[in-house]
DNA sequence: TTGCAGGGGTCAA
DNA sequence: TTGACCCCTGCA
């Protein structure tokens, strides 16, 4: 069948009986084709794990999956129904998009040229919302194995179970929690943290540190509607509005915020400002005076509309031993 | 073994 | 602009 532009199989693995579906030619997607691995390990998401080298497992909108790729330049989801290809990967892979242009516009140097060679096969993942919010205030300060294992260990303790008759390798195999729940387990404040968390075992020495009160209070924003993100008003304001909006959120500053926005899917022409990213900026076009401000301000007037995507590529490219 | 720096930052003074 | 913050890891 055909959905949205992109021949879709469906087909029931016998011994398993997981539905799995097949979504063909995904390589043809770009010129750079469909590189799994530099779209989950580009620092953009969390709960994906690496099987093997053509192979992740993950979570996404609570359904546990294994994809693939073959050697037809398939994209294969083990459990999987061409209803969640529409509902789920159409978006979340950010098919809509045709990358040719975009990597097109991005090439405008050398580097630039390397890095999308190395990495153009990578795609912007449009994830959700409060899990992203939360994964990037965990980030704070922390290193990708250990964002890894403090969201894991989010939706191991306060996740529900994810209700699959499958057997599908996953991490964990839990939800990632609401802010609802988010909201009544996790200290509020900082003079709780040790009392309330450790009593409960809940966000002891063991779990996020400072950052716990920081997820709890947002959440609670979000619980009970003291902010409703506008997705729409947050895509069309001004890239320094919509920062800023985000940053009434407790633990989210101007990296988080850019990165919500970026990952979340709310808009592309923003390029989070980490180490990495300044390390690159400053050692490819700035130098070591560069301040962040200076540093966004040249990504945002060098990439324009597609710094979100620039970053991706060439953060995975300097992460990669490509850099230094 | 021990101490220290640093990790995809944020917040308050 | 600066230092503290929770915790872990790598390194000397």
């Amino acid at each position: 069948m055909q959905i949205n532009g992109f021949k879709i199989t469906e087909t029931k693995n016998k011994q398993t009986k997981i539905q799995n579906i097949t979504i063909h030619n995904v390589s043809d997607l770009s010129p750079n084709g469909f590189d799994l691995q530099a779209t989950f390990e580009s620092g953009q998401c969390f709960r994906w794990r690496k099987l093997d080298e053509k192979k992740y497992a993950g979570i996404v909108k609570n359904k546990a999956v294994v994809i693939s790729t073959n050697k037809s330049g398939d994209l294969i989801i083990e459990n999987s129904t061409a209803e969640d290809f529409q509902n789920i990967w159409y978006s979340y892979f950010d098919f809509s998009k045709d990358y040719s242009d975009i990597l097109k516009d991005v090439v405008k140097d050398e580097f630039m040229k390397k890095a999308v060679e190395f990495a153009g096969g990578g795609r912007v993942l449009n994830q959700e919302f409060e899990e992203t919010l939360f994964s990037y205030i965990i980030s704070a300060q922390n290193n990708i194995p250990r964002i890894k294992k403090l969201v894991e260990d989010l939706c191991t303790r306060f996740g529900k179970p994810i209700k699959s008759n499958s057997n599908v390798e996953c991490f964990s195999g839990f939800e990632f929690p609401s802010s609802d729940i988010l909201s009544k387990n996790l200290c509020q404040a900082k003079d709780g943290f040790e009392n309330k968390c450790k009593a409960n075992n809940l966000c002891g020495e063991q779990f996020a540190g400072y950052r716990c009160p920081y997820i709890s209070r947002s959440a609670k924003m979000l619980s009970k509607g003291d902010f409703v993100p506008n997705y729409a008003n947050l895509s069309s304001i001004d890239q320094d509005q919509a920062r800023k909006e985000l940053c009434v959120l407790p633990g989210v500053g101007e990296k988080v915020a850019d990165c919500v926005l970026l990952y979340s899917g709310i808009r592309k022409d923003i390029c989070p400002i980490d180490t990495w990213v300044a390390k690159t900026i400053k050692k490819i076009y700035l130098d070591e005076s560069s301040s962040i401000k200076d540093i966004r301000e040249f990504t945002r007037n060098y990439f324009g509309n597609n710094a979100g995507y620039a970053q991706l590529w060439f953060f995975y490219y300097a992460r990669s031993g490509n850099l230094i």
